[in-house]
DNA sequence: CTAAATCTCTTAGTGACTAAGATATATATC
DNA sequence: GATATATATCTTAGTCACTAAGAGATTTAG
């Protein structure tokens, strides 16, 4: 096999083990929004709110590319759950922060316990410089998505026929 | 800093990371559907049937979660799309496999171009040593969140009281 | 002070989901 | 071979989260 081809299969090998991870990750994540006994953007939203700490309603609609309507059912569903509070801004009182209640967040914390403890010992394999070399990786991974999600909402504004044609791949199968 | 203390810092950026760029890929997913016309269960067996080929419905219930009856529902709205086709077992009249039109996964692959050139953009970084790095914790994560998923699944049968206690690492804010 | 903009919430309607059971086919037991 | 049990998909009724549109409250611009 030439060089190149031995690539481009790799390459390939490692899109569809990223493929499977990520979904299985989803899957993780429906799994935990089930025996935590809420729905599954209710988790994202906790999610996002312990990642950025305490936002309004509208960035967390913004994030999650929820309508601003189906936020309000999120936080009230949340909030009666007592994982969240509301909290109006007194600078401008048009803006409701929502905060998430300390103790809460380890009762959702517990559920990733599983994951984390998978994720260490398979990080345990790995020295440091290749753990660093798995960040650079997911960080830029991040940004790569980030803009690739960005360029496909941008189909979506183009009516169909003025799309770029796109340089189909040929497929498996 | 300690060599621990900069191993775990290391450790938390990267389990950060990963669930930021997860996240996005969820988001990636949620868009392709937009832009597809279809839902997100729907283009979720879609992406099934593309890495499995052609499986039965219920096999399509348990890698979904779902139950068949939603199945059903899914494979409805596939086939009336022109996406997918049901063919009958003869060997088990029973079982319906499902297969992708193969100029549907065309349709709906050119959605994951923008994606895929990102990645691949990422991947020119990288020697082939280091995607064999990458793709090694590819394949060792998806294990790993498969099990986690298992061993959470584990805990919805157990009556609450006698869960076992899980250890709680601090969180963080 | 008024008009426009911004932010959240409300309402009505839709659609995907579950639970339970119906239907059809296959396998095991006598 | 007939009967009972198991397996695989589909159907039905009801639920719940979502969207679209717009109302209400507050801020900013003219």
């Amino acid at each position: 096999m030439s060089r190149k081809k031995a690539r481009a299969a790799l390459l390939q090998e490692l899109e569809e083990a990223m493929r499977r991870s990520s979904a299985q990750g989803v899957l993780y994540g429906q799994t935990v929004a089930n025996v935590a006994g809420i729905a599954n953007s209710d988790l994202e939203c906790m999610d996002i709110l312990y990642l950025e700490g305490r936002v309004t309603a509208g960035r967390l609609a913004e994030v999650t590319g929820l309508t601003t309507g189906a936020i309000t059912g999120v936080v009230d569903r949340l909030e009666k759950a007592g994982l969240v509070r509301r909290e109006r801004d007194e600078k401008d009182r048009r803006k409701v922060f929502i905060a998430v209640v300390p103790d809460a967040a380890m009762k959702i914390g517990q559920f990733y316990v599983p994951m984390q403890q998978a994720m260490e010992k398979i990080c345990n394999g790995y020295s440091d410089e290749e753990l660093r070399l798995l960040l650079r990786f997911a960080n830029e991974g991040y940004k790569g998505v980030l803009a690739a999600t960005e360029a496909l909402k941008g189909l979506l504004d183009t009516p169909p026929e003025k799309r770029p044609a796109l340089k189909l791949k040929k497929l498996r199968r």
